[in-house]
DNA sequence: AATGTAGCCAACCGCCAGCTG
DNA sequence: CCAGCTGGCGGTTGGCTACAT
């Protein structure tokens, strides 16, 4: 027997994603988790189907998503990962937290592979590992954990400041707060789907009625510039220095 | 001002691996 | 063991925007 399509063709949405849908798959995972992805749409009340979901939650609307301009940092780690690991655009964005594998992959193609070019072609004065062709896989290693671990601890750093620069431009503190409060994400994650029920439902209904009042349509920043997120990133940065030396090759 | 071109990026497609019954 | 299902991944595409002519 043929393998099932992963949608159903007929009547399902593509293109982009409207702040509409965009609210309902944030309030929807906000309530029940993502357990299951095929399902999600259906109970969703969305005309996507799972895969389209799962792909716009991951490199979109997490809450934990760094939006913005790649570092000078952030690049030089990309072309040193991509050195020793090719184009594992998911092992690559692991070390980089906040991006996700297809906008590291973007920036590859589009800006990256480009400078490299460049600046082979101008006798390969790179600072990273191109052009060096006396280095070991060993050395690789160490200098990847080595800056992956600062480049975090750097990165949460760079974003925890400009978020106190940017205070026009966001959300009240509060507001902020109890819309990314820790504990109701750390159960999002955790929900079991089996366990919906018609007080869920409910819940989920007025849930969805009072987000699309309060935000509107402006729910693409919605958690891109969490304070609170990068605070508390900052915080365990120290341990993820702790474990660099812990690496998956 | 109108048209053409290049760059960027969100989204889609198809394949693969792991899990489950 | 096997077939089917699902999530995850990398490659590719298409639409939008900015810039050049």
């Amino acid at each position: 027997m043929g393998r099932a399509p992963c949608c159903e063709k007929m009547g399902m949405k593509r293109g982009p994603w409207t702040p509409e849908e965009d609210q309902i798959l944030i309030n929807y995972i906000h309530l029940y988790g993502h357990s299951n992805w095929r399902a999600l749409p259906k109970h969703a009340g969305l005309l996507r189907c799972g895969k389209s979901c799962r792909l716009r939650w991951i490199n979109y609307l997490r809450p934990d998503i760094k939006r913005g301009n790649f570092t000078s940092q952030e690049e030089q780690t990309i072309i040193n990962l991509h050195e020793v690991l090719g184009n594992r655009w998911s092992a690559i964005a692991a070390k980089l937290p906040g991006r996700t594998d297809n906008e590291i992959k973007n920036v590859w193609h589009t800006h990256l592979k480009k400078t490299l070019n460049k600046n082979q072609n101008n006798g390969g004065d790179n600072k990273g590992f191109s052009g060096n062709n006396e280095t070991t896989h060993k050395d690789k290693e160490s200098v990847i954990a080595d800056t992956t671990s600062r480049q975090q601890f750097s990165n949460c750093m760079t974003t925890f400041e400009n978020s106190n620069n940017n205070k026009d431009d966001m959300m009240s503190y509060e507001d902020k707060s109890a819309l990314v409060d820790a504990s109701c994400w750390s159960g999002v994650v955790s929900v079991d789907h089996s366990s919906n029920d018609e007080k869920k439902i409910e819940d989920w209904e007025g849930l969805l009625d009072m987000n699309s009042n309060r935000f509107g349509c402006n729910n693409s920043k919605l958690y891109s510039d969490d304070m609170q997120f990068w605070f508390e990133l900052f915080n365990s940065s120290r341990r993820i220095e702790e474990l660099s030396d812990i690496t998956e090759f």
